[in-house]
DNA sequence: CTGTTAGCGCATTCAG
DNA sequence: CTGAATGCGCTAACAG
């Protein structure tokens, strides 16, 4: 038997045991064990053990941060999206999630409230941490942010939309042309006095998308787009559309369909007839977009706009990959709608 | 004029530009940019603009991987909560959010699906980026979960219920006493034979904890607790309470009212009655528990049990902020709940 | 007010 | 299959 060296002991200056204090328990050297760690390369049996052993012994967790320096890889893409507490922008989220387990890369979310201000302190902060890529919300974006975008050098997708000036690859639909598809939809049902109801269209473009192809269909058909309200909130909530209904209704009062910005305020709308003794679709029908939950389960059912925004997710995802293998550069994806007729008109 | 030291060609080997390159365009060395940068060292005015010059020219921006390696500072927080899309979980984030502000920490958001298993995985990866400090949601961990929290040396704050055993300070209340305060609401009102709509318990610990609730209730008003129904689904979702009210009724026909463990599928359960043809809350009744949006917009509303999500989030992280700056140790917060009645029973 | 030195913890690269 | 040397980009600590 020869003599060993004496390990250093590891509680010495604390802090989190590092690889090097893994190596010296488990008699390796710190780079075996960042192989080890890592998985594709060839470590010896025995020696694998006994540096697992020594992981668990001592709790020992992986410093990213020095692993991503060193390597210059930071091992994850970030997403932004306007709000989190939507089962829209939550469901391609998680279509995100769900395509980058077939990957080493993880996620990292943020959300803007619907701020292109906030959407520009969201990059900067999550540019700092180096995304390998990076996954947008709409093609607005302000002039710094775009140009932070632009130098650092990374795949750039914008999502939900389908910009005018892409930076980069897009994964989108027309918000104009899917509202498009529902009054042309509609209008052969015999309504003829639309009236929209939207939140603050300066901080919502998709919304404002929406309303232009509100305003497209109806010019089409030779009808009037004059009735509009609009209040003030971004994101419209249950609640707003409640309000906008009272106010369409007291401004227009000839009205037979209103379309709503999105399913929520639909609801809203929708509840507030009942409350005011109206009854949906016979004095009033109403229309929402998005297909959210809720437009299947109430009762009656509301029409809406399916959009696919779990397919949005995936697909961008998916579009991510094939730009960091290289296999594909900017393209530009258009994802599905289709209009759902239900009870509510 | 003395000769000065010809700068590097920024663009010789590419990749973002660093503070070296930063200080070689302004003149001066690296650790004076990161003084401009950080912004709370007495920098000379001219020296300072020149930087910014320099940054703004060469698009650069801070790599924080080297920063927090270096200082052993990562500047952010964790936090775990089950679903996103879901507006009360969605709140908290949002409180913890709110209150981070006032501080240069970020937050780092991740969900689980309700899934212990992914819990962990999670809680891993982001120990990898070396949080400063972690807010979980519920107490149940795995047991690697709980040692590698423990072994992380960082703050954890437990929140939405009030674990037994604490791993260190909780933000919470106890959902068992606040069904019980509902129940107890209820029964003055008449009802007497309690039904209960609940998901997959074993994976929804909070929805356990109200049905232990109702359990209680139910005993100590000498009142019967079988009628029970439970769906296979974690979170349940509108459509579930739907299925849920039907099973219930077939099962116990002479249910008077219908306890859904959350306000979303007592809204799917009320729907569901008004296709059945019943009247809510003349024939049954139902409430829920959470007080979504959706509680007080549909009509009738539904009464329910508010919880104060975004206090949650907001003290948590009031509370993480104190335990960084060592101003507290674990502590444990109640937060409060209270029952609203409205027109489902 | 500014610069120099050193090192954070890991992975790349080369050597065996 | 394993190890040694080196440097990723930044900041703490000290010196001026």
């Amino acid at each position: 038997m020869s003599i060993e060296q004496e390990p250093r002991p590891t509680e010495a200056g604390n802090g989190p045991p590092t690889m090097a204090d893994v190596g010296r328990v488990a008699g390796v050297s710190a780079m075996t064990v960042s192989r080890a760690l890592k998985g594709n390369s060839y470590i010896a049996r025995g020696t694998f053990e006994r540096i697992m052993a020594a992981v668990d012994q001592l709790g020992y967790v992986l410093d990213q941060s020095a692993g991503t320096l060193s390597s210059r890889r930071s091992g994850f893409i970030a997403a932004i999206v306007p709000s989190i507490d939507n089962s829209n922008f939550a469901d391609t989220a998680r279509g995100i999630t769900d395509a980058l387990a077939q990957t080493s890369m993880q996620l990292l979310l943020g959300y803007t409230n619907y701020s292109v201000e906030r959407e520009e302190e969201l990059i900067e902060s999550m540019l700092r941490r180096r995304p390998e890529g990076i996954i947008l919300t709409g093609g607005e974006h302000t002039s710094r942010a775009r140009s932070m975008l632009a130098n650092a050098g990374i795949p750039v997708i914008e999502t939900w939309d389908v910009p005018e000036n892409p930076i980069n690859a897009v994964v989108g639909f027309s918000n104009a042309d899917a509202m498009e598809a529902l009054v042309d939809t509609l209008v052969p049902q015999g309504y003829s006095r639309f009236g929209f109801i939207i939140g603050t269209e300066a901080s919502d473009a998709r919304g404002r998308q929406r309303h232009i192809g509100f305003d497209r269909a109806l010019l089409r058909h030779g009808m009037s787009s004059h009735r509009v309200v609009s209040v003030e909130s971004t994101p419209m909530r249950m609640a707003h559309g409640a309000e906008a209904i009272r106010q369409l209704l007291r401004n227009f009062p000839d009205t037979d369909i209103a379309i709503c910005v999105g399913d929520l305020p639909a609801f809203g709308a929708m509840m507030e007839c009942r409350r005011m003794g109206l009854s949906v679709p016979g004095d009033i029908a109403i229309a929402g977009f998005g297909d959210y939950e809720i437009a299947s389960v109430s009762e009656p059912g509301i029409t809406t706009v399916n959009v696919d925004s779990y397919g949005i997710g995936a697909r961008a995802a998916g579009q991510m990959i094939a730009m960091l293998e290289k296999r594909s550069t900017a393209a530009t994806i258009k994802t599905s709608y289709h209009v759902l007729l239900r009870g509510s008109t």
